[in-house]
DNA sequence: AGGGGAACCCGTACGC
DNA sequence: TGCGTACGGGTTCCCC
């Protein structure tokens, strides 16, 4: 299977599964004590007026806005993790097992004995404590959530008109639709039946609806098995997603098209980033 | 508006 | 076996 080696990164399914994870895990807890060990990982603050800030604050909601996990809290505050590649926040109740814990960027320490680390092996995630109005602004120019209602295919129609630039690149433009990564584009692009390379301005209006549709389900099928995991993606609990097997295109160049037979091709020519996709049924 | 390039970081793969 | 090096990948930011 060419392209298994590749990493696959946190994008919409993922950080929904751990945000979803940590919503029914830590509200209402109390954050007693913060460890930074990495603080390389912050933004927005450092390591001292994060701690300043943690300290005493009750979680409140765990959410998600694009690829960002959001940690509401009493005090105002939201934690906001990007967990970029090797980013997981990891819920440890005493047992989590060495080779995650040697990862470990910061921890959060709560009133049950339990705590929440944010481990990340490459250390290109980002940690971030913003106030909600500066969360406002530093979020305003995302685009719509795919699996919002407004996200119609009329609505997507409307994103795509005029522009120049390849589909697959528009579809993980974050200022257009948000949450959409290499993964996600290859399948949804796979399973409408357009050619990742098509100017988006000319995608047709019934192309559109079948591109919204097939960007739906998949991100949806995708949650309901908790994400796909190649290598570091971890749920809150530390397992694996399970959406990797049912992936069509992406990690299966040279492979069989699972529609009609066809090898997939593989090509960086488009967006520099690997794109799978069936010449024969992708138009 | 949009394209190109650099920076961020380190495990992994590969060459010798 | 061990050492050195190239690579990747989302986002931001800077420049054209």
């Amino acid at each position: 299977m060419v392209g298994a080696k590749s990493l696959v990164v946190p994008e919409l399914p993922e950080t929904e599964t751990i945000a979803r994870d940590l919503d029914r895990e830590l509200v209402g807890h109390r954050i007693v004590g913060v460890r930074v060990t990495r603080p390389d990982v912050l933004r927005e603050v450092r390591a001292a007026e994060l701690v300043r800030r943690l300290t005493g604050a009750i979680i409140g909601r765990s959410w998600r806005r694009a690829k960002l996990v959001v940690i509401d809290l009493s005090t105002g505050d939201r934690l906001v993790v990007q967990p970029r590649f090797t980013g997981a926040l990891l819920i440890d109740a005493g047992s989590m097992p060495e080779e995650e814990r040697r990862y470990s960027t910061l921890a959060l320490d709560l009133d049950d004995g339990r705590s929440v680390h944010y481990r990340d092996i490459r250390r290109l995630g980002t940690v971030a404590l913003m106030s909600a109005d500066r969360f406002e602004k530093a979020t305003t120019a995302l685009g719509v959530e795919p699996l919002d209602p407004a996200f119609t295919g009329e609505h997507l129609s409307v994103l795509l008109r005029g522009r120049r630039r390849a589909i697959k690149k528009v579809l993980m433009d974050q200022r257009i639709v948000a949450g959409i990564g290499n993964i996600y584009a290859n399948e949804a692009l796979w399973r409408a039946g357009i050619d990742p390379s098509r100017e988006a301005g000319n995608v047709t209006a019934g192309e559109g609806l079948a591109l919204r549709e097939a960007i739906v389900s998949v991100l949806t099928e995708s949650i309901a098995l908790r994400g796909t995991s190649f290598r570091d993606y971890r749920d809150a609990s530390g397992a694996r997603g399970g959406f990797v097997e049912h992936l069509a295109v992406y990690g299966h160049a040279g492979d069989p098209c699972p529609h009609c037979g066809a090898r997939l091709i593989g090509t960086h020519a488009i967006d520099g980033r690997m794109t799978v996709l069936c010449a024969r049924c992708q138009k």
